[in-house]
DNA sequence: TTTCATCATACCTTAAAAGTATGGAATGAT
DNA sequence: ATCATTCCATACTTTTAAGGTATGATGAAA
């Protein structure tokens, strides 16, 4: 079988066209040479050099063969660099999954933005998913990372990182009576009692839903829930319509600005949301491995925000 | 450093999706290829392959290697099967070399003709030179073959096969005294002591000048040399002229047909003009081989002729 | 003719690839 | 839940083949 090594041994000699010279630049010495040359030619059938005192000569057949050599050689270096450029991260692809929730953070838009621009040859790839179809995506390796808002039950090698923990506020309609007189130093829980809530909560997916009904719960009542949605738009959907208020992340404000009003809560009642970064921690290629650096960054800069 | 058994065995692994179907595939156990894979990935610094309990699965890392992998071994097989072709002869080139009166031998397109069809791949290079040229150009492997008039000097690998023995016939003005009574069974030489002769003699070929020399001297005359041309075609330009006769391969006949009249020698005289190939015995790829067996079926064909 | 350069051959050494035996982890059936 | 099964990993041994050393043969140049 002809190998790599035969290859640069004909383009060393052709080069060279001595054995000797050829041999020292491959790093071995002439014998050996003179039998890997010699029996490439009778796997092959043919002289590839005419072997004359003054040194080696190619044939047709040996010129032949130097030509694929090189063209062989060279799609192999570049085989093996590309799979380093997706090892450093420099090619590739990342395919980074989302709850609808997350999307709205407006920290993706600079994250994104951001790898783009430092890793212009790494293709990205946005999916959409509740934290559940994430989960998956991420076992099977659909997606790279994603961004959800409840922590996601553990599974080995899957990582799940705290990106920004921001404050929840109270998001009413705007013909509600609290959204008129907005209370300096913000709305105490206890206040919602007797409210209609609405919550989201997807099948598998319990985290903010839990949180806030604890939370009611530590302020000494039991929210009394109108609705329960799969998700947190389809919720604030229903509170722009009037149906009740509902408790969502600080950064959801944008949304529905004109039929919602957005109140933010006492400082001493903490009830934050999360976002976090799940990934799974093999496979860690070096696109994936900077965005997750990168999210760390981010998490710093928009920690300060969310201790406002 | 990746050889190709690294390639053969992505591949496998990858199409198996096990490791020991793949190792049976490759003619392995399985631990070597374990041991294989890993030391690839070690290498490479990635993971090519992820583990399951129920095979193998790629990383996208080792989908670029399987890309690639197919890719390099696709065209070593390519370029191994370029120089078969060139071995068997079904592809590269031929170069043939030709003194100009070589050329005018009609056997030469029929042999061309039929190797362009037989061979439609190998490209063929005609090249005119005068003999020490030719044989220069055959040591120097810029000919592969070539046709001469004069049998050459020997060196060592050099081959030379009689292809066809030809009549010589006696070339005059068409306004010469023979040139209307052409003698019934052919001219004796000795009728030719009084006539001048115009012969060619390149620097280092005398093959058909002492031929004929040779010739008239047994037919007891010495012959008057008018002129001494180069080339056989000049010859024949002077004879055009008038200024003497010469003899010529019976296979010139075709040239000056309106000036110069060609007379047969009587069939006694046996004076023959040789046509040569001429190949060097080393570098005997398919084509040469071929075409070095076509003109000795030619020499076969034509050899009657040349009896007549 | 001698020397020098260059490739070939014979023989030995070393390194690395393959084989064997076995262990451990995960899956699926009883 | 346990056990058998399926796979891959590891440790150790054997085999193969690539590489090294010494030397010979050959042809060109001085």
């Amino acid at each position: 079988m002809i190998e790599l090594r035969h290859l640069h041994a004909v383009i060393a000699i052709a080069e060279e066209r001595n054995l000797t010279r050829a041999a020292e630049r491959l790093g071995i010495q002439q014998p050996p040479l003179t039998r890997l040359l010699k029996g490439m030619e009778q796997e092959l059938g043919v002289q590839l050099f005419e072997r004359h005192a003054r040194g080696m000569r190619l044939t047709p057949a040996g010129r032949s063969m130097l030509k694929g050599a090189y063209d062989v050689i060279e799609r192999m270096d570049e085989t093996v660099e590309d799979v380093r450029r997706i090892v450093r991260g420099e090619a590739g692809e990342l395919s980074i999954g989302f709850t609808n929730s997350a999307l709205c953070h407006p920290s993706l838009p600079d994250m994104l933005g951001q790898f783009r621009e430092t890793w212009p040859d790494v293709g990205l790839t946005l999916t959409e998913g509740n934290s559940s179809q994430l989960l998956g995506a991420l076992r099977e390796d659909t997606v790279d990372v994603a961004f959800v808002r409840t922590s996601i039950p553990y599974v080995s090698d899957v990582v799940v990182e705290l990106i920004v923990e921001e404050p929840m506020v109270v998001a009413v309609p705007r013909t509600h009576r609290l959204a008129k007189e907005a209370p300096a130093g913000g709305l105490k829980l206890a206040e919602l009692e007797d409210e209609d809530f609405i919550l989201y909560q997807s099948q598998y997916n319990n985290g903010l839903y839990k949180t806030i009904v604890d939370a009611c719960l530590g302020a000494g009542f039991t929210p009394r829930i109108r609705q329960k949605g799969p998700q947190l738009l389809a919720a604030l959907n229903l509170v722009a319509g009037g149906l009740g208020i509902s408790l969502v992340p600080q950064s959801m404000q944008q949304h529905h600005a004109g039929q919602v009003v957005y109140i933010p809560l006492s400082s001493r009642t903490a009830l934050t949301a999360p976002l976090y970064l799940v990934f799974r921690s093999v496979r860690m290629t070096g696109a994936k491995l900077y965005f997750i650096h990168q999210a760390r960054r981010i998490r710093q800069a928009y920690g300060a925000v969310a201790a406002e």
